[in-house]
DNA sequence: GTCTATACTGAGATAGAC
DNA sequence: GTCTATCTCAGTATAGAC
């Protein structure tokens, strides 16, 4: 790879983690690079793609290891029950060790989760471990009703995207920096209580009577 | 209120609600609205002030009910424990009696949390009944040590933000449409167990030992 | 094959005429 | 209070130098 393509790469992912996407302009990129302007769109073809190539040269080792962990956990259990911590920690941890050899790759992609731009952009990167975690899952959680399975995973996307972002949206609650596996042990802990939890009562969802 | 600044408050909020506060340009707005490029900012200042106008005049009577509701909580309680489910409730439910009344809202606001404009624009206006309901909480969960909390806090927010948005990110999942409050309902389930769950053991945070 | 210079379109913002 | 004209900066496209 050329080292002006490297540099770009770099660049953008440190800018992207520190300020956004959106926030993030080609003419930033390129004053910090020392590069081009149309030198990304050379190598890349627009600010689209090149979110794209940061995240692919990135991803792949992380999703190997999520699918080698994951193979092991259902190994594990054989034809017995599967945990929901394991699965959810098979899931999660590989980032944290992608985040030890390349420090701005979390942060950025917590970044791209909270701007709401996974549908574009990540699934296609993410939807095959994704699948086969839902199914590992699944497989642990066997009477859960299906609609509320689907929901459970939507409320265990948004908690991973603020939780990788890092910071989250209240500050002031004082969110103490502790490293990366202790955070993803805390979520594996509410989420797991949250997945096991018990169907959610018919009368739960009904409009309360009382008012104040 | 004129009927400029109005056709320009309730089409923006349609609009942003569709399809986010990026995408939306004001040059959209105002071809819909059918009036000029410089009324908005006439009227508002800037793009962003829009967006915090749309905000003010609807999140009022939200959190005035969340405050009534979180006090009534408090007060049936009494001295006796507090349940997390009645905190979350409180919190989470009057949003979909906004909802009924104005049904663009609740994406409205779903799409903003999705975008990260949480910090810059929303922020002010719910500090004052989210610290509530954290005091609320904290008394529902004396024993929680604060740091485990305050993640806690992070996790809640990240998922409230993608049910609001109600789609999420994996629409191939199969989220089943249900109406606001089931889906209130669901959350509040889920959360509560996940508050409930016991502290997270230090050896969950350590780097798992075998690879594969 | 790589990279530079420059121009194009559409965004938000602003000044000043009416 | 409203509108036209214009400014700056964003992402994008292309022609041509090396």
């Amino acid at each position: 790879m050329t080292d002006t393509k490297q540099k770009i790469l770099d660049t953008a992912e440190r800018l992207i983690a520190e300020q956004g996407y959106a926030a993030t302009s080609l003419r930033h990129i390129i004053a910090e690079a020392g590069v081009n302007l149309a030198a990304i769109h050379y190598h890349f073809g627009s600010k689209e793609e090149l979110l794209d190539e940061i995240i692919s040269r990135k991803i792949g080792p992380v999703n190997a290891e999520r699918v080698a962990r994951l193979d092991q956990v259902l190994l594990e259990s054989g034809a017995g029950p599967v945990a929901v911590e394991k699965v959810l920690e098979a899931f999660l941890m590989p980032m944290g060790e992608a985040a030890d050899r390349t420090p701005a790759f979390v942060p950025f992609m917590g970044r791209l989760m909270a701007e709401g731009l996974l549908p574009a952009v990540i699934r296609k990167h993410m939807e095959g471990v994704f699948i086969r975690m839902v199914a590992a899952l699944r497989r642990a959680l066997p009477d859960l009703p299906e609609e509320e399975f689907a929901w459970r995973l939507h409320f265990m996307s948004g908690a991973m995207a603020h939780t990788m972002c890092g910071a989250g949206h209240f500050p002031e609650l004082g969110a103490a920096e502790g490293g990366f596996r202790s955070r993803v042990g805390r979520l594996v802990t509410f989420l797991s209580a949250g997945f096991r939890a018990p169907r959610t009562a018919p009368e739960t969802t009904e409009p309360r009577s009382e008012e104040r």
